[in-house]
DNA sequence: AACGACGGTTCACATAATGAACCACATTTA
DNA sequence: TAAATGTGGTTCATTATGTGAACCGTCGTT
């Protein structure tokens, strides 16, 4: 791996959960040595991307990133503009609605709205989903022009697990079907006990930029109810769509 | 420079006027040969920081960032929380506003409100302050503990511009009339024609961890609106400190 | 006081970064 | 038209950079 590549691993160990970690921690869970995450580490923190606690000596993400982040969001706002969108659908659903941005070939999720029940499917902010084998992805690929999909399909489909579906032939079958719906379902095919409703998000010219799902036990849905869910997912995504594009 | 940082400062060229780049233009600005870059940006964009769009070629930075920030942001809400505070400030006092946050020995700027005004002082987030000669580093001083204080000025004092005041008695002079006034002021220190009145914002261990300053034109202040600048500017610091630590 | 964890440092060694020279392509200039 | 200049991207011998085992000192526990 490169050594920017360790460097932002480095990063990405911090979480909602543990956003401060200590060094021999961090080096750690990064599979590196103590001597060269300290040293990564004190590169990142010249940059102000790694902050350290003077007094404990953790450390934490820095101030550098929200820097940088919002020079970003003011260029592609796209979670500022989704994000009540995707809240509104989370609580007309009831469920788990979850935001995902397109990077680099895969669907990044920047934003989840919990459903407010107990029994509830959770996300995290962070995850990275394949185009191929989740409901998202589907619909990324069912909005995108068919010369990408095709070119998408000819790659290599590695299966992220054993639910995962790779034969090209029958996945093309599924984003047919989602072009003609507006919108994808899946009911386990990620995950076992998940149901999935995905609908694309478009950008100015068109093309997907993005997606969101609702989430849901499978206990809770019949075929009315994801019938539901999804009008309501295109509802929303256009919405998002529109706002980010300016009316258009 | 070490790859990683080299790695940083190509990220640290966007901007909020210039927020996609194309390579040699980048490989320009950072000084490193379009190779280096190039080998650089690939990284970045494996990890998100650096998306490239497809068409166009040119590199923006990527989703990665925002995932990030988020984190830092939910851990450390210093901005979200501060901004309405200093919009606040900005209306009230009719002149720019801006907070910045202490991080690795130095302020850097993390939001500004630009006054009204056509005759305004213009300030850009991303700016670093050092805490000798700027109005908001002697804020902070006057607020952290006096060993904290000695330490600094023991240290090297880089001059930053002719105005820079690097004489360590007479920086602490500065320092403890800000202390007992609460706030620090400026006239014409750190850029020619602009008036500064800087305050410091505490976190929950009483010690400051950044800073807020009103910045005029000279010609708009006496020391009559300077005081009452002053005031408003303590006042507004407190109510962030008191939001942050949760009403302490 | 002995232990084990921590953060941090050193330096011989090896790997990963470097950049001049090179594509192919698109605009602009002569 | 044809040369010139720009772009994004690639190659590979050279070398500078990153690496990590072993080493501090310090802290809190046993």
């Amino acid at each position: 791996m490169s050594t920017v590549g360790k460097a932002v691993s480095l990063l990405e160990l911090f979480t909602l959960a543990e956003p401060e970690i200590g060094l021999s921690d961090l080096a750690r869970k990064a599979g590196l040595d103590k001597a060269t995450a300290r040293r990564l580490l004190m590169a990142l923190a010249e940059r102000r991307l790694i902050e350290q606690e003077s007094q404990s000596r953790r450390y934490r993400l820095g101030a550098g990133l929200s820097r940088l982040a919002r020079i970003r969001d003011a260029h592609f706002p796209f979670v500022r503009l989704a994000a009540p969108v995707v809240r509104d659908l989370s609580i007309e659903t009831g469920e788990t609605v979850h935001l995902s941005e397109f990077s680099a070939g895969a669907l990044l999720t920047v934003h989840v709205e919990l459903s407010a029940k107990a029994n509830r499917v959770n996300v995290d902010v962070g995850q990275v989903l394949p185009l191929h084998g989740t409901p998202s992805g589907i619909a990324f690929l069912a909005a995108s022009r068919p010369e990408v999909v095709s070119a998408y399909l000819d790659g290599p489909l590695q299966p992220f697990s054993q639910h995962t579906m790779t034969q090209p032939d029958r996945l093309m079958e599924a984003v047919r079907l989602a072009a003609s719906r507006g919108y994808s379902r899946s009911a386990q095919g990620y995950e076992e006990g998940v149901h999935s409703i995905g609908a694309a998000i478009l950008g100015s010219d068109g093309n997907p930029i993005g997606t969101l799902a609702v989430a849901s036990p499978v206990s809770r849905v019949d075929d009315a109810v994801a019938a539901s869910q999804g009008e309501a997912a295109i509802k929303a995504a256009r919405l998002i769509s529109v706002r980010l594009t300016g009316e258009a």
